[in-house]
DNA sequence: AATACATACCTAATTCTTTTATGTATAAAG
DNA sequence: CTTTATACATAAAAGAATTAGGTATGTATT
């Protein structure tokens, strides 16, 4: 049976995009369990996928990086760069606009 | 920069088979045709993508399909096996239940 | 007659993301 | 002293979709 997780694919780096926008510095465990607290346990982001994408986007210059160490672990801080502000917003945009032709498209099957 | 079709994946098999619940008989062309109706052109959903999804369903036994000659052409229809009705409205509300929560991530970051 | 466009199907190689499965290391709790 | 939570990381494999081809018929244009 087909679970929540199955509908992740191509929104993960959008969902990290928003996070970070809107709580500015995150860290990428940080990330995953504030997205399970919002959604519930619903959307579950696995560490196997989040920090590859995460690396990714800091070599694409999205974001930028740096390490604090907090009781004796080290946390690596994302941010955005803020030259790339309105191509996230846009891109966010983006997702939701797709996420509402979506609902268009499946309610009436209901 | 990213586009609408980015977004696509892991949602091509819940929006053909809400398609197919809501309209019963399609085929593979006239399901591209109409989502991009639909969606004002916005989800285009390519051949390559659906046909092999669609085969792939039959195979699985949630479609079954038969070939109609129309003016020459051969269309081949598919529509929902009625015992796997129930899964597949679990598997759209699932994706619409998934869209909701994308929305409530991304909202707040706009 | 020739050309292009729309209809209608199909598949194969490549690309890309994500899963699954590990591994390391520290702190706190039982 | 063992488990759970915190926090990072990577690598092999799976899987879906894109890209790019191919076949064939009907209709419209030039």
């Amino acid at each position: 049976m087909k679970s929540s997780k199955d509908f992740l694919s191509g929104t993960l780096r959008t969902i990290i995009l928003a996070l970070l926008k809107e709580h500015g510095k995150m860290y990428g465990y940080e990330i995953c369990q504030l997205t399970a607290k919002l959604t519930h346990e619903e959307i579950l982001l696995t560490e196997g996928a989040i920090y590859p994408a995460l690396h990714k986007m800091e070599k694409q210059g999205l974001l930028v990086s740096s390490k604090v160490k907090v009781n004796g672990r080290t946390r690596k801080y994302y941010e955005l760069n803020q030259e790339s502000l309105p191509e996230v917003a846009q891109e966010i945009r983006l997702l939701l606009d797709f996420s509402q032709h979506l609902k268009n498209l499946l309610k009436p099957a209901l």
